[in-house]
DNA sequence: AGAAAAGGTGAAGTAACTTCACGATGAGGT
DNA sequence: ACCTCATCGTGAAGTTACTTCACCTTTTCT
């Protein structure tokens, strides 16, 4: 118990639990976890360019056009023309896209609570803190192999 | 600094760049993560039908099929008779296939001791506890919300 | 022996990705 | 003004990971 190995696999455990959440949030709205993920982002930018969202997603903007097709049809997004640039799009979330926003982000902060809500402000602290080091940790090992 | 959204957003941090060492390991070897998934679960369980492939991927068997299709062109595994089943199947990894599966399990190691290894035992101990903890309560998160 | 269940695959379809080519617009230098 | 070059988005074509449904073969159960 508590040896390194054990400990990354209870955190790869817990990535595949909140994948599963992101999953049951995906099978709630019938949005995929990609449509999902580019809701998100609106959310917190505010209508932007599809080359902002390939960027902001780390997908190519050709791939940014399938999605935001896929959205403009169920309704969540619109393209509006960009004010200073003809030739860019503003995707921007309709009523329905900004209320699957609003749900997304209050089952965000409903999630934190639930997991970190019951523990005192100590004991928060010191996870973060650890959190942070593996954090830290990782990003150089990841700069190493590379 | 440590509210609970401050810790879920560094936890998903982590996620993502735990998916992103994944990725890196998935350029290296040119295998997709699915496959590298089935080499994992191979390497951990030994030469298993299809069937119990798709049980522990938690996909569909056809699904497992085009995965050993690939895998099996690309010289990792083969399909072995079962010797007690004429209908099934044993995915037996060659040669190839053991030792990317050999890489697969140092490189876990090695990550673990690069993101654990410098913890004291105490510190181990206490981060393997909030985890726990952590993890019980998302899966109780899901159990509710379903 | 006969029916039902289990193992694997063909066929067909969806979604998320990629690269490459191309038309339209914007921006900078001369 | 003009030409070049970069930038924004999209059509075309292709890959991979998935799904469901139908089907054949073999095992298992009564």
């Amino acid at each position: 118990m508590g040896t390194p190995e054990e400990l990354l696999d209870r955190t790869l455990l817990l990535t595949t639990l909140l994948s599963a959440d992101m999953d049951a949030f995906s099978e709630r709205t019938g949005l995929s976890q990609a449509r999902i993920h580019l809701l998100w982002v609106l959310g917190a930018e505010g209508p932007v360019t599809q080359r902002a969202l390939a960027a902001a997603l780390g997908v190519t903007p050709r791939n940014v056009t399938g999605l935001v097709d896929g959205l403009e049809r169920s309704g969540h997004v619109t393209r509006e023309p960009h004010p200073d640039d003809r030739r860019a799009l503003l995707v921007t979330p309709t009523a329905l896209g900004a209320e699957v926003v609003a749900t997304l982000t209050a089952g965000h902060r409903d999630l934190a609570d639930a997991l970190f809500g019951s523990l005192s402000a100590a004991d928060r602290r010191r996870f973060g803190a650890m959190l942070d080091d593996v954090v830290a940790s990782l990003v150089q090992a990841l700069e190493e192999q590379r």
